[in-house]
Parts: structure tokens; C-alpha cells; sequence
DNA sequence: CGATCTTACGGGATTCGTAAACATA
DNA sequence: TATGTTTACGAATCCCGTAAGATCG
């Protein structure tokens, strides 16, 4: 047998009510409307479970159990409704996202800071890491999606640009290259400033980051003088900070760098820009949560340069 | 909205076999149909449940929260129906009823054995009392109905014809009264038989019941040798065969004095027919259960006189 | 006779199944 | 291309509300 919610509300409204002409107009149903409801649900579970005359109705010895069992059911359908709709309407959920470091001290915040507001009942889940474990956190579907310097496209997950980044140059106010001026060049103009900034003793980011890669590719052939390697850019601000060399950093983490003894300057050079792209899965959509601030996110995107 | 476990059966279907062509096979659905039915779902919850492609058809984050609700409402909703329907199919219920000792010692047992053969399932609960403690339990709705000597009419009460009961002499096989013949008779003839009982020593049933109310009202205006007042009927056996007096009682009882030192012999005496009566409220239809003991009661109900 | 539940019935919405269109591996 | 989901659509069914009927106090 078919057993609706409707039916469940009819059998509850009249055996609260004991009246049909209330108990319908409580269902917002024509009484007719409302007695054929109960006794489509008589019929269907084949007992009678109210006695009835035109003066009077009661429940049953069946009524009387089926009541119970009743409100069992509508307890577990309201509870199961209430909270189907409050993920519905954003008010609860939560939301799982991997982003490199980059992104997640200086962009990230405020614009999570508004989703949070908007919805404050949704947990979220920040994973900042570089790219390869924000890859593998989506693939496992840990995270439910990525903004990762890697255009990934396999069977099971795709990328789609999201933002490009450039560099800057930072250095010491006193230092020589806090002087002279880094204007968007080609050819040998670029190789000249490249060569200009090659002279100078270099922080480096850890050979696995994306930002090592991409300068190691802009400055080929040129060699570098490495300094150090460190894993945290904090660490290069303080390296170079104390005059031990120069860095190139994203322009999105140049915030970083913002201190009296400190310089950093764009670094127009083709090449070296950073495409930074979201990763989600193909097969899985995302949840109402991720897919607001997915949204979001997309809509609050830093400026591409 | 409207839940209706048809709905919920579909979701539970397509969550397991993730296939809407088997999902729908299983319930009994056009493949269409049932996509229609998950669709109003989704529809009616205001998420997307599943992420389906031509080839792969998998639940979404809300798919797998509301999977736990749907269990949890069909286990009620299970237990429900089943619950039902082994009330309606007489596997389960209870069932209580009233009914003097006279019927409840010799004609109900054997009654109650092929119900109980019938319905295993059902619980009875016995209340053999005499007439007036027969009409509170039904009137305090203890008892499902009774069967009384009372002729009641009360607007919560009402009570139909049961059965008829004569009375039968008793005394021990060596009294003068085991001899004589007793007939049905009329005028001058009844007051002559009873006064040929009068004349013994009577072992009377205590005022309150209602076979000490007949035999007063028969024998009236006569006055009767009363010996003694008892409470059962075992002690008036056991003082008849005594020699301590004779007595009369129910016929429905007589099977209580089957003893070598006793005779029974039917008194065939107009106004000496006791009225039986079932007894139930006027309010209230009967319990599956109650009522089919009822149907049951009333097809063996003991032959009048 | 008044209040209340049930039956009767016409119109409208829902739902079904078949067939065609569409999408993915 | 083959499998499986969605869309299209006519037909059957279900459900609702109005109106009339029945019943009890």
C-alpha cells in the first residue's frame, strides 16, 4: 500500500480534532476531500480506525495504536523535511576546499569572511596546500574542489582557469634594484632585466613549488645564484629581509612583504604569470554548500593580470 | 510537501541499484515513470538527490544524507503497516470480556479453544464475575462486551438477547424429590410442584445473585426452607451431597453436579427461564479482535430452552 | 430541525506507458 | 554504436470541490 504524508497529517489532525469539518479545514481540504483521505487510509491498511456517527467520532482500539506509530512516522519525515530543507536554503551544510597557500592568507578571508556571514551555519573545511595535495584531496574527494597552479584533466577531474597571478620583485629598500625601473619589455629588453636580476644573490621557494618551477622556466637558460631554498614565503621575507638576496614572489602574496625595510615591484615579464586554475571532479556535482561557494568564490575572483 | 512512501520506496531503489531501469523493474514502474517519481522528489525536497549521466547514476552529498532519513522513515513506516496488518489479519490484538461464571466454567471453554486454535495471536482476558461487576467492566470500557443477566439500557450501554437459561432440581439420589416426575405446568399444577419443593431444606445462592433473585420471584409468594447462603456453586454440590438440603440452579450449570450421589432434573416451570444477555457499549464499535470473538461467540452461543 | 458525516458527480490535475530524442562511453 | 536517461504526448486514473443525501441528537 501507498502510505503519503498527507495521510499521515489527515489521521493526526482528526484524531487530535475528533472532527472532521475542523480537522479538514486544519489539512486545508473540502470535507469530503478530507473524509475520502481517511478513508483511502482505512481501506489501505484494511481496519477501521475511527468510530464515527454524525455526532461523534473517536478513535478505534486500532486508531488508538495506529496513532502512535503515526506520530513515530511524522517525527521521522519532519526531522528528515527540516533538515533537507535547511540544507536546502544554505542554512546548514558544509563545504570542503583545498587552495594553495597563496591564495588562502591573502585573497581567500574576506571573501570567506562573506559567505561565512551569509551563511553562518555551514562548516568549512580549508585545506592550504600546494598543488599536487589539493589534486589528491579532490580526487580522493576529500575537498570538493581546488583553485591549484595545475591544469589537470584526467578521467576523473578537470580544471578550468581561475585566475592568473604575476610576480613581483622583492628586495631591500636599499638595495640597488629598489632603484631602477622593470618595464613590461621583449626580447633583448627582457633578457636584459632577466640577466639585471639573475646577478643578485636569490631566496628560493622548495624546487616542488609552482612558483620555483615557473621562475626556473622564465630565467632559463640563465643561471641563478640560489641563496637557499626555504619552504615558507614568511621565511623569505625574513631572508631577505636581513639582506641575504632578492625574490620573485606572486603578485597575490606580495601582502607579505609590506614592511618598512622591504620593496616589491611588479615584474611585467612574458612568461611569468601563473595560471591558477579550479579543479573539480567530472562525475560528482558539487553540494548546495560548495556549489554557493563555488559561486561565490568564482564571483569574488582575484583580478587576473 | 507531500512524502509518500511510494516516493521513498523509489529513492531507497534507485540509492541501492543506482540504475534507474532495474530501480523501476523493482517497483513495478515504466522506467519514465520512475524518473518522474524521483524527479517530484528532488522537486519536492528542493535538491538534486542524484547525479545521474547516461552511464553512471550516483548520490549527491544531499542523496547520502537524506538516504539515512528515507531508512529511518521507512523502518517506521514498516513497522506500521505490518503492525496493522497483523491486527487486521487477527495474527495480534487482545480481546476482554465479561461473562457470569455460569457460562464462563462450562460453555465458554470449549468456545474458546477453537477461537484460540483460530487466532493464537490474540490475547484474552477473562473477567467471570456476576452480572453487575460484568456491566462496570464494560461500562469503564475494561471489557469489551459481556454477557449478563442484566437487561441494561443506558445511553452508554445497550444489550441484546444471548441465550435463555432454565434451572435444574438438584438433591441426592436418595431424597423423595429424585423419585417424583416433574412436568411442565400451568395454574393450580405449578403452585402444587412448587410447593413440593418448598418443603425441603433449600441451600440458596448468596441475594446478590441472580439465580437466588429468579427463584425468589418464582417461588413468591411461597416461603422456602432456606438452610443456608452460599457464594459458589461448588459449596451448594458439596452440601446437597451432604444431605444438608436440595437446591435449583442454572441448567448452563448442571454439568457442575454430574456426581454418583446427585440427581439433576430439569424444572420445567414458567417464569423459571433465566434471560441472558450481551452486553455492550453504545459508542464504541468492537476491536477487530473483540468483534470476532463476538461473531464467534454468538454462532456457538449455548442453546436456549 | 440543526449540525455533521457520507455519497454522487463533473472538472481538473496528476501519473502512467509508449515512442522518440538525447547523451555518453 | 550501444546502452541508458530524459522528453513528448495521449490516455487512464486519481483527487478535489460542490451539491445532495442520510443520520443522530
Amino acid at each position: 500500500m501507498n502510505l503519503s504524508s498527507r495521510q499521515i497529517d489527515a489521521f493526526l489532525a482528526l484524531a487530535v480534532s475528533l472532527s472532521f469539518t475542523r480537522a479538514a479545514a486544519q489539512c486545508h481540504l473540502s470535507q469530503p476531500a478530507f473524509s475520502a483521505l481517511i478513508r483511502s487510509l482505512e481501506e489501505g491498511l484494511g481496519l477501521r480506525l475511527f468510530d464515527r456517527s454524525t455526532r461523534h467520532v473517536s478513535l478505534t482500539s486500532e486508531g488508538e495504536d495506529f496513532l502512535v506509530a503515526a506520530r513515530r512516522i511524522r517525527i521521522e519525515m519532519d526531522a528528515a523535511l527540516s533538515s533537507m530543507k535547511s540544507t536546502a536554503s544554505l542554512e546548514r551544510g558544509r563545504v570542503s576546499i583545498a587552495l594553495l597557500p597563496s591564495l588562502s592568507a591573502g585573497w581567500l578571508p574576506n571573501v570567506l569572511r562573506q559567505y561565512r556571514s551569509a551563511h553562518p551555519g555551514i562548516e568549512i573545511s580549508i585545506a592550504d596546500v600546494l598543488s599536487e595535495p589539493c589534486i589528491e584531496l579532490v580526487a580522493s574527494s576529500k575537498a570538493d574542489f581546488a583553485l591549484a597552479a595545475v591544469r589537470v584533466d584526467t578521467p576523473e577531474l578537470c580544471a578550468s582557469p581561475f585566475c592568473s597571478d604575476g610576480f613581483h620583485l622583492v628586495c631591500r629598500r636599499d638595495h640597488p634594484l629598489a632603484k631602477i625601473s622593470l618595464t613590461t619589455g621583449h626580447g633583448a629588453r627582457t633578457t636584459s632585466q632577466l640577466s639585471a636580476l639573475a646577478a643578485w644573490p636569490f631566496i628560493h621557494m622548495a624546487r616542488h613549488s609552482s612558483v620555483r618551477q615557473y621562475l626556473e622556466a622564465a630565467f632559463h637558460p640563465q643561471v641563478m645564484r640560489t641563496v637557499m631554498e626555504v619552504e615558507q614565503l614568511a621565511t623569505v621575507a625574513g631572508m631577505v629581509r636581513a639582506g641575504l638576496g632578492i625574490s620573485v614572489i606572486p603578485t597575490l602574496t606580495a601582502f607579505h612583504f609590506k614592511h618598512p625595510d622591504l620593496i616589491t615591484r611588479p615584474l611585467p615579464l612574458p612568461g611569468l604569470t601563473r595560471q591558477i586554475y579550479l579543479v573539480r571532479r567530472r562525475d560528482r556535482g558539487l553540494s548546495v554548500a560548495a556549489q554557493a561557494l563555488h559561486d561565490h568564490i568564482v564571483h569574488h575572483r582575484p583580478p587576473s593580470e
